[in-house]
DNA sequence: CTATTATTCAAGCAATTAATTGAATAGTAT
DNA sequence: ATACTATTCAATTAATTGCTTGAATAATAG
């Protein structure tokens, strides 16, 4: 074959690696935690529904085209993402959001129905946050609070809400939020927050789009 | 199902259509034309020394994921990039280049024992070629020369760089870019230079890599 | 050493995908 | 109308991929 022809199968075919690597759903899943903080194969598999072996082979598929790193640590794998492909990953992630019309309805019709959902007006949502008009809670498991949350935020773990109940204000409206717009855990908790009569809405946002924002950022604690 | 999971699993199936609209190779290398200005499916069929049902095909399926958008004119069907998508595929670039080593190793390989083709100083280049020290040849076909080019290089598409050579200097040295790091015209140029006992070298970046470098671009003429 | 736990490997099946081929459609020119 | 050209569609084949299952490996604790 020319050589011209060659070179240029073989660049594209190396490129081609990335894009097969972010061709599954489930692996985007993952990757979508991952840039949460590091994980363990069995967590990973623990919050997408697959089985350990199935989330092993996503995570080879993922580290032989560069984009997870593992260090062993004692009996644990440790799983976490490469340089730069968060970035990659946001990037891809916006232009889905702003070109594919189905993600919305979809995001619509989950949320349908359910109170404290309704699209605020995130912009005084975000300064009443600033100016501590209300309660802020991270409902992400604590770790993923000490590797990062925003500033201000108190760390409740979804599933310790119920237990925290007596301790949050009653009067004092109250927002949650958790990984961003696909994570489903501040969704429950303002569910039944308003269940339980407090006043809760949900922040879409993550910490990684508040720190995108410019937005204060803390960890640790 | 739980209806959390459906959530998540209608979502990241979602965001997958963009990624298994750049699994392929070949639909890579169509992206990375389409990113130099819009063409047909013909054209696009000969570039990439695909059929033309096979062409239309992928196309097809970039269209579906909203990579690319179309657009009958008269006989032809002009496909064009979406907005946003080329600034995707440039990190997705950049993230295999970084990442994937095989794709340097590719490169010399391919490079190997080729004239003026060395790696050059990049930045005391670009300086001379600022100076207008050099004489810069834009060999790519007309059209994409018009669409938008190194300000101050002339059009040189690269077959008719054999009948224009009486024009070129033999003194001065002249500096051959075309597509980018991945596009063979300017190798072909600068071989063909050299041979002719013109001193000849290649500029790896493209007109997109020039511009987001922040320098001077320029259409038309 | 043995038992336990986390992870990976290997084989097999079902589903999906890329490329090929030949036919169909839609504009344009005569 | 008819001929011609660019593009798309439809059917087929070979190759690849995702998931499951059960076994193998590696680190740790008793």
């Amino acid at each position: 074959m020319n050589p011209n022809r060659r070179f240029k199968d073989e660049i594209y075919d190396q490129f081609s690696r990335i894009g097969k690597a972010v061709s599954s759903p489930k692996r985007l899943e993952l990757l979508d935690i991952l840039c949460q903080g590091e994980r363990t194969v069995e967590n990973l598999a623990r919050e997408t529904s697959l089985t350990v072996a199935n989330t092993s082979q996503h995570l080879q598929v993922l580290k032989n085209s560069r984009l997870v790193e593992q260090e062993k640590k004692g009996l644990y794998v440790v799983y976490r993402p490469a340089p730069m492909v968060c970035e990659f990953f946001f990037s891809m992630r916006k232009i889905a959001e702003n070109r594919i019309a189905e993600i919305e309805q979809i995001k619509n019709r989950f949320l349908e129905g359910k109170k404290g959902m309704e699209p605020v007006d995130r912009d005084a949502l975000i300064k009443r946050i600033q100016k501590e008009e209300v309660t802020i809670l991270d409902v992400r498991p604590p770790e993923e609070f000490r590797a990062g949350h925003i500033s201000g935020a108190v760390s409740v773990p979804l599933q310790e809400l119920e237990l925290m109940l007596a301790k949050l204000p009653k009067t004092r409206e109250i927002v949650a939020y958790c990984r961003g717009p696909y994570c489903v855990l501040s969704v429950q908790a303002v569910e039944l927050l308003n269940k339980k009569g407090y006043h809760a809405v949900r922040l879409e946002e993550g910490v990684q789009d508040w720190r995108a924002m410019g937005l204060p950022v803390a960890s640790g604690e």
